[in-house]
DNA sequence: GGTGATAATGATAATCGTTATCATTAAGAA
DNA sequence: TTCTTAATGATAACGATTATCATTATCACC
């Protein structure tokens, strides 16, 4: 019943994110893995985004443009720089759990977080 | 030069977001002023979601699907309920600083956030 | 190493939230 | 009241993402 099956555009895709630390958008991942294979349409590198996705071993970054991605899935934050609009890693002092954050009155459950800073990069911060 | 002028539906579209909690799309204000002024069209509700937003009186959550808006800007956070998608208010413990969160050794300037949580609403959580 | 079932693909149409366009209306200063 | 032009309503356009569907390719089983 279903079983998944590997493919070479799956595995393209993943590599792609996995080379790169610069949070590409699903088309500038299009643009890159075509070089390797010209053929590979775009809903195929969409499909495989989400995919890859839903087994956790990448990130989707939501922005207020389009969604971007990350191969390396170890606990960290993002910046996008208000001036260049690029996305940059962003580490934490150890310690925290965001998740515990909210006060005591809240009777819900917190399972997770998106969390995106915005400010300056240290390129732009220098310049 | 370019004097702001009031109007209706400006203020209708901030009333209905003062008058609600329920962080409602822009869809979802425009049929609730729409009950106050029948004429009014979805293109003027997103204007003035945008205006509102930049002069600061609203915020504006950006979430996976549509975004959403609070006439509320008091500092708290947003739970995206899980189960039933609603989007609900979240104090936080005081004293964090999230700005401050990144380790010492990031060289850029932080100037702002967007965090938002992923769980269950206290409704959801007692059902 | 075939072969068959079906997951994955490529091409493209469709969707949907949001923005742009533009002729018309209406603030509000003079 | 008049005049300038900001704001509106209607709707076309846009862009990111998803759905559709005929074709291709994976891989479990012989």
């Amino acid at each position: 019943m279903s079983a998944q099956r590997s493919s070479r555009q799956r595995s393209a895709v993943y590599a792609d994110l996995l080379s790169r630390y610069d949070h590409p958008t699903a088309d500038e991942v299009y643009f890159s893995v075509k070089k390797e294979l010209p053929n590979i349409s775009l809903a195929t590198v969409y499909r495989n985004l989400k995919m890859l996705e839903s087994e956790g071993l990448i990130l989707r970054i939501t922005t207020d443009d389009s969604d971007r991605y990350d191969g390396h899935t170890q606990n960290h934050y993002h910046l996008m720089c208000d001036k260049c609009k690029k996305v940059s890693d962003l580490n934490i002092r150890s310690g925290f759990d965001l998740n515990t954050l909210p006060d005591n009155e809240f009777q819900g459950e917190i399972r997770s977080h998106a969390l995106l800073f915005f400010g300056l990069c240290e390129n732009c911060k220098q310049n």
